[in-house]
DNA sequence: CCATACCCTGCAACCGGTTGCATGTCAACA
DNA sequence: TGTTGACATGCAACCGGTTGCAGGGTATGG
């Protein structure tokens, strides 16, 4: 047994069907220029013989590979996936390929990854890109390219606004009688993190509340758990976490401590991700992910149309607060009362 | 503003170093073919003039793309995510690019995506496959293949067996006192629902005991919910799902209706996804899909070195129960007492 | 001092398509 | 019947690397 059989090139099909082997390559890009009895024995014999064009050839004389490269911080926050289906999905309606990279919330390793992929696809969507400003604004120089949650002027992006539905969230918290409430914060350098928090600090001021801003290790389970202790020694009575991750850590934690939600505490949670799972069902934003990934890939493929790709095009996704049952009144501070 | 700047060749390369082009291709690929100084100067002129060389035209010559392709059928499932980041991770450490894509259960699909991504992959992995198993025999002849979860000899294949843990968890049920219990079953025609279903069923007769199967529309939440009315009446006080989606549909539905797990339902979920989230938490089967990814990937790596791909290694990945909190005594029947 | 071998480098063919241009054929029209 | 032009096809260069082979230079040994 041989290894792989061969797959036969545009010659073999040209002799074998007694044509150049040009008109074997039109039969199958521009059929429209040779008559249709040719190309219809022309086809018949590549049929026949089994015929694949050579993508890499094609690639060469072409200069299309027909690839986008997709980078995501983590692949397993199931933040991401949804939204990888969809422009995967986006992407191969146009026969297009989408390689996919983790690049672990490295802006260096982003960088390290894109070079790779330089030469292999004509386009690359990035996720909640860690680079440096002005590394992406060299970059968009040399290869197309969108970015998902990350809002760089003369990149085109799409930008997924969770803001006016933590504010709303705020404003149900206040309106439960909250007076402090805490942010746990993401990842500080992201694009994702500073808009929430910035959404929340502007409605906490609005409405008089105190913030009190937690930071967390990272978007995690585990994180959230860990920052428990802080939390509940800061005196707020109710929280705002970055992803549904860490409220959940944080509602495992209270739950091994007695502490019931939102009896005891109020949680609202972000990305409805895992929140329909838990147990109450998390208070969350959902977003539209899915969307994003769909419309980043059709930006993209936008932008290879054009002779520039330096554009300002811009999109960005509404989300909505899924109010479920981790918001309740405040329970009377006990351990914080100072005139014991 | 010109478009995207031109990338020099090789061609420029070796004009601007004085050598031939041949020299600046070895500099790259076999520099101890050449003096240490030639290859300075050509990496020096190429560092210059930000030389990359071109993929496309490299795999032509080769023949090698240096790309695999990994198909899944559901992305956004929490069980692949885990697989396809380490595989990923462990084709980039050697310097390979993966294509990731989902067939959408579908075995038509999952042959459509092949055939596209032949001839731009060195070769395939294939998660949970669809395919009939004479098709995948006919395409190992064409191009390398390492199955995930499918069990076709002739073909490299890992496998995660839970078999060993759920008979464990049948035990554990029995143990408690359980006489009756059901399976949910998950898509019939993968080689992982016959393999669990398998697995119980076995257990379940050795130990004398009830098994009910229940078929399940998707492995999903909303499934899981769906079937709770027929797993109720079928009188089972225990049961065990094909994954923990599942599983925790029928814990939501459960607690709508006021049946609190484990006291009046036991139940056991599968994969690990989701579990540690669930309240209470839920037992369940831990699988290293983390450890499937990453040997899948070096089978494939180690294929692409042999003639003939077609050869019969296999791995088996055991699993582990993780004991939570979903497991109780069965609650006497009130319901189906007939003696009332 | 010449022969031999080795090291380095260049030449040119090749990988498998694509495409501008030239050529040939045939029908339509004057 | 000669001219024109549309249409179909072939020729050959090109995309940007890789690689077998040949040749020149230098070192080594006799």
């Amino acid at each position: 047994m041989s290894s792989k059989s061969r797959v036969p090139t545009i010659s073999e099909i040209a002799e074998r069907a007694g044509v150049a082997r040009s008109s074997v390559s039109r039969a199958f890009t521009r059929p429209e220029l040779l008559s249709a009895t040719t190309v219809l024995r022309i086809k018949r014999v590549a049929e026949e013989l089994g015929y694949v064009p050579n993508s890499s050839a094609r690639a060469l004389s072409t200069g299309k590979t027909g690839n986008i490269a997709f980078l995501v911080p983590d692949v397993a926050n199931p933040y991401f996936p949804p939204m990888i289906r969809s422009a995967q999905l986006a992407a191969e309606n146009l026969d297009y390929c989408v390689f996919l990279a983790d690049f672990e919330e490295s802006g260096l390793k982003e960088e390290k990854l894109i070079e790779r992929f330089a030469g292999k696809v004509e386009g690359v969507i990035l996720i909640s890109s860690r680079m440096p400003e002005d590394r992406l604004q060299g970059l968009v120089e040399k290869i197309p390219i969108v970015l998902v949650n990350r809002d760089v002027p003369g990149i085109p992006r799409v930008l997924i606004d969770a803001g006016s539905s933590l504010k709303q969230a705020v404003r149900l918290l206040a309106h439960q009688g909250h007076q402090e409430i805490a942010y746990l914060s993401g990842p500080s350098v992201t694009w994702t993190n500073k808009q929430r928090q910035a959404a929340i600090s502007e409605m906490t001021n609005e409405l008089g509340l105190q913030l009190v801003v937690i930071p967390t290790e990272k978007p995690t389970l585990e994180s959230g758990q860990a920052v428990v202790d802080q939390m509940m020694s800061s005196g707020v009575t109710g929280a705002i976490a970055f992803n549904d991750l860490i409220a959940h850590g944080i509602m495992t934690e209270l739950s091994s401590r007695a502490l019931g939600v939102p009896d005891s505490f109020s949680i609202v949670g972000c990305d409805n991700s895992i929140s329909p799972f838990t147990n109450p069902p998390l208070t969350s934003v959902s977003n539209e992910t899915t969307e994003a990934g769909k419309i980043a890939c059709e930006m993209i493929m936008g932008l290879l149309g054009e002779t520039d790709s330096k554009n300002d095009q811009i999109t960005v996704l509404k989300t909505l607060l899924i109010e479920r049952e981790t918001i309740g009144p405040p329970r009377k501070k006990i351990i914080s009362s100072p005139d014991f």
